[in-house]
DNA sequence: AGCAAGGATACCTGGCCGGTATCGACGGTC
DNA sequence: GACCGTCGATACCGGCCAGGTATCCTTGCT
């Protein structure tokens, strides 16, 4: 199977509709219908059920979806990677991936401490959205990664564990739990007059808080007194107006890691986590 | 990138010799020379140094290679699942596999439990030689594996544990040994005149012992008086001629988890993990 | 110098990809 | 129920590129 097929049977699972699919992909709908039929041939079965009105994936065409996904981001990881190991010298060596305003202290430790190693590469650090690291390491636009068990997916990946942490409520200053010296989950469970917050990707919690995407929007809305969260002790290195912190005694524990793909060979990346596990 | 450029470039980089690539291909040199070249100048630099009399890969080269292992991998999951999914009928909806000759006991229970959920699909067994397991899980050959931590490499794939448990030393019955009631990992560093067993793959442990591929194997070389080695107490359900067990009370605790690719969303492989985790 | 090995280049051919035109099946509408 | 719009399938054609053969060129060995 090429590539091109996997790609054009993605596009069509997607919109499941051949010529959206089509325009898509920059050709014509003709070539697409031809494809797939030929795919199907190829893989003994029906991938797609063409109703009147529309298409449907056949099981077969789920499992495909599924896999094919993941094989275009092994190959696209593939290709940038190598591109990036191009010695067209300009380029960072390594591309490290972290929520945007999570774990900065342990960062810069991070970074300091690699820099000092012999052998060095550049790092060029890259802040992204929740929930973005998983899918940037499987498709190459990273080679490594920041990460917090529970909250994120590490499944595929390969981790070793740096920090271990409580948890912090984030609540506005002016609230009155924002005095307590501590707290418990049981307090969180229902704020008055306070939405806890949701985060995308995150099995939906149907909190009926806003979602965020950043954290400067996150101290924003707290301290807007619109909303609460609860987040990593490493967090207070933060202050921010209007703004309060207290430790919740009884949360969950938060777990710092590192990631990288699984089959790397990277010299480079090796250094770096060993660098990160010495800290 | 194509999935044919990919598998081109992986052949001359295991070959490091265009023309024996070109033949295990089933091509002739001069298309795969300008293939590569095509593919080094997409990428922006070279992959290979040509040498006189001789191919070596840079460093780019090294990187394309692993990861053009892992998406050809992908890839060709893909296409085997697919067409394991495509309603033929005939055809086992999931593939297990296990190292041949371990876990026997767990893995009947488990295949039991399985068989008798509401809307079990067709299992078929698979039995391997060590460390295949992940290649299998990887390529598609099988959609989810027993495997036992730490001794096998479940580097990228999602796990649960289902039975943790002790080690037992696998000795000649006419070992002196043999009639004691316990054994301690300092009595086994260095058994007189008996070499322990090394497995394939495992870090190449430099033990003098014979390689083993199997358990037949095993059993046969320990009954012989030529080898001792160290198994999960659950080995000492299969009796055998000649051999003793004895446990070793201080040795690493093995686990053994069920494993599957991180991407799968196949139902009932799901069925199947949870009826392994409810054993 | 001659030769052999091995990768690169030149050039041709055929298959397949992608395009346009058109068909055919199905549904909604008046 | 005739008409029409939507959408995927089919027919056919043209151009590109993969792959083949022949040959060159560099290199190392004798």
């Amino acid at each position: 199977m090429e590539t091109r097929e996997l790609r054009y049977f993605v596009a069509v699972a997607e919109e499941l509709h051949f010529s959206r699919a089509a325009q898509r992909l920059g050709i014509a709908q003709p070539p697409l219908s031809r494809a797939i039929s030929q795919l199907e041939r190829r893989l003994g079965g029906p991938l797609l059920e063409r109703n009147s009105r529309g298409v449907a994936l056949t099981e077969a065409g789920r499992v495909l979806l599924a896999e094919a996904r993941a094989a275009i981001d092994a190959v696209d990881a593939a290709e940038r990677r190598t591109r990036r190991a191009t010695g067209d010298g300009s380029e960072p060596g390594l591309v490290l991936v972290s929520k945007a305003g999570a774990a900065s202290e342990l960062l810069t430790k991070l970074l300091d401490a690699y820099a000092a190693e012999p052998g060095a590469v550049k790092v060029e650090v890259d802040l992204c959205g929740i929930g973005e690291q998983g899918p940037r390491l499987r498709d190459g636009r990273a080679d490594v990664a920041l990460l917090h068990r529970p909250f994120d997916v590490i499944d595929g990946l390969d981790t070793e564990e740096l920090l271990t942490e409580g948890q912090v409520a984030v609540l506005p200053s002016s609230h009155p739990f924002a005095t307590r010296s501590e707290l418990r989950m049981a307090d969180l469970e229902d704020v008055p007059g306070l939405p806890p917050m949701s985060w995308p990707g995150a099995r939906a919690q149907a909190g009926a808080g806003p979602e965020i995407r950043d954290s400067t929007q996150l101290y924003q809305l707290v301290g807007l007194g619109r909303a609460f969260t609860i987040l990593p002790e490493s967090a207070r290195a933060e202050q921010h107006h209007g703004v309060a912190t207290v430790p919740v005694v009884d949360a969950p524990e938060v777990t710092t890691v590192i990631a990288w793909p699984p089959h790397s060979r990277s010299l480079a990346l090796a250094a770096l986590v060993r660098a990160a596990t010495r800290l």
